[in-house]
DNA sequence: TGATGAATTGTTACTGAATAGCTTCTGCCC
DNA sequence: GGGCAGAAGCTATTCAGTAACAATTCATCA
């Protein structure tokens, strides 16, 4: 999936929205396009003011707030990263699989996982309204390079 | 379950593991034993400095790791929170049920759950090494709380 | 008892994560 | 062009977490 594809995509979700899809925003998109698994404000900030030196902590988080509220990433909790999603066209909770060694990032989105954590919440009376699911690990390529070394 | 009662348990359990349940190490788990749901670091440290007032981050950050290796704290990666466990006795993975409106946190361990969640994960030929299962929502007795009113 | 080596704690400093509050700018609608 | 709302600039601060090294404590073994 090419990059520019995705950005005119993620265009077009915003113009459906009337929301904006300014150039820093599109900056932002892209910086996570062209990054392979997760990365984390601060990284994407520096990275950022190469073409925007006036950049600030605000500048990102609220260029990944929106680029959140649109559903075109994913926040990885349990490593405080951001993750561009490549499915967005319909919002969806996802499940993470993030391997140690080379940072790549999994995502899958298994319904039955989700009801069988939303039974399990329903038992007990709860009532979910947003679900983290994240694996850490070692991903099949790295196995195997463990395995042929 | 009384704090002392939780306290002798994880005295007890140390002493098997060859592990010292210091001074700091205990005021810690005091600490946490007498909060309802978890608590942030830093939040954690005013608290410690009434009775430790040289604390720093670092002191609060080692006492939880040694916690946590004692398996006797759940880490909330989806707040930043540290969470005492009250069943130790073993190392479980626990899904976490975490109400934003009190605050109270409710510990499942579902195997059915970890289990489907480990065979996605080895469809995909990834090994898992540490799992995240967390839900935000509202917990039955603020629904309650909620609907008579 | 006293030496010693490992684990624990003290201390300083720093990086990274995230938000608050207020000002300025920009695009759009009338 | 005037006014409004949303976006971006800017300053500062709090919270989260770690690194590196010094000082201390503690169990143990000679």
């Amino acid at each position: 999936m090419s990059i520019e594809s995705l950005v005119s995509r993620a265009r077009h979700i915003c113009e459906v929205n009337g929301a904006r899809f300014t150039s820093i925003r599109e900056k932002v998109f892209r910086l996570l396009a062209d990054t392979h698994g997760g990365i984390g404000a601060y990284e994407l900030l520096d990275q950022l003011k190469q073409t925007e030196p006036a950049a600030k902590p605000a500048t990102i988080y609220r260029a990944l707030d929106f680029l959140t509220e649109q559903g075109f990433i994913h926040k990885i909790e349990s490593s405080n990263a951001f993750l561009l999603c490549h499915h967005f066209e319909e919002h969806h909770p996802a499940q993470l699989l993030i391997c140690d060694r080379c940072n790549h990032v999994e995502e899958l989105h298994s319904t039955p996982l989700q009801q069988e954590f939303q039974r399990l919440a329903s038992e007990k009376g709860f009532l979910i309204q947003r679900q983290t699911i994240e694996a850490h690990g070692i991903c099949q390529s790295c196995l195997k390079k463990e395995a042929n070394s």
